[in-house]
DNA sequence: AAGGTATATGATAACCGTTCTCACTACTAT
DNA sequence: ATAGTAGTGAGAACGGTTATCATATACCTT
């Protein structure tokens, strides 16, 4: 991911956009509301708005660089969007993230759209609870 | 769906609290916005506030009368809890919303959960796209 | 390299769905 | 009837996100 990639979609390289990218590549965790980069950005020294972060977090999904999703809880998290499709497992006590894909439910979904004439355009997966070592 | 299920839940029968519950029974779509009740209390000459919708809605959540989704677009939907789990399909066209249940991605779900160590307690599972007769 | 123009940014206001507050009303129990 | 308890409605407040607009920056042209 780098300047390429944001030109390619259009988009102006500038000092927030890196900023922004570098984050969300570089973080341990993958998915971040727009807070938690917002806040990351300034204890990086950089004086970055969050309206800008908004901003260039929802250019980036326009992009195809990013995916928003919404979990139980008000903000939105992002994260790259990476190659493959995934779904997600959510704990309701720490918050804790894991990400998986199971083809069988992905088949089943495809099959249950055609039964009902549904053209599927994307779907979302969450499952929440906690992990047992929480 | 009557006076004795709301006395259970600890709830007073009172007016507001009888109209929505016969606005969600007697509908013909499931799945209504707290403002489509709040317009359809309105049709139906009763003066009551949209608070007044929100508070009891959650009231009827926590009691387990009453389900809550977010599908795409902001506002929350809410549908009689009814006795058997299902899922959603959504049209992001017309906002139409077909329910379905499959026992084969229920059983992968609780498989992926277990393989997690993960205690699931809920899911969402949400199908978007358009039905091709629309 | 410098200048010109389109685009991006940051502060702040606005927005929108939802929840909270509080004065008032309506049951309930004595 | 009276006092206590729970419910209601209007509107304020809230929280996350988007819009506005004056200023700053990237980048194309020369
Ligand atoms: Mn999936
Ligand atoms: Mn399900
Ligand atoms: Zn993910
Ligand atoms: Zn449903």
């Amino acid at each position: 991911m780098n300047n390429q990639d944001l030109r390619k979609a259009g988009l102006k390289v500038t000092l927030p956009r890196m900023k922004i990218l570098e984050i969300l590549e570089n973080a341990e965790e993958n998915h971040h509301t727009a807070e938690d980069v917002y806040k990351a950005l300034l204890e990086s020294g950089e004086e970055i708005g969050l309206a800008t972060v908004y901003r260039v977090l929802t250019q980036f999904e326009t992009a195809g660089l990013v995916k928003r999703h919404h979990f139980e809880g008000g903000q939105a998290v992002f994260e790259l969007a990476g190659e493959g499709h995934h779904d997600h497992m959510v704990s309701v006590k720490s918050g804790k993230v894991v990400e998986f894909y199971d083809d069988i439910i992905e088949e089943r979904q495809r099959a249950i759209a055609k039964e009902h004439g549904f053209k599927m355009t994307s779907h979302t997966l969450i499952l929440y609870g906690e992990f047992e070592d929480e």
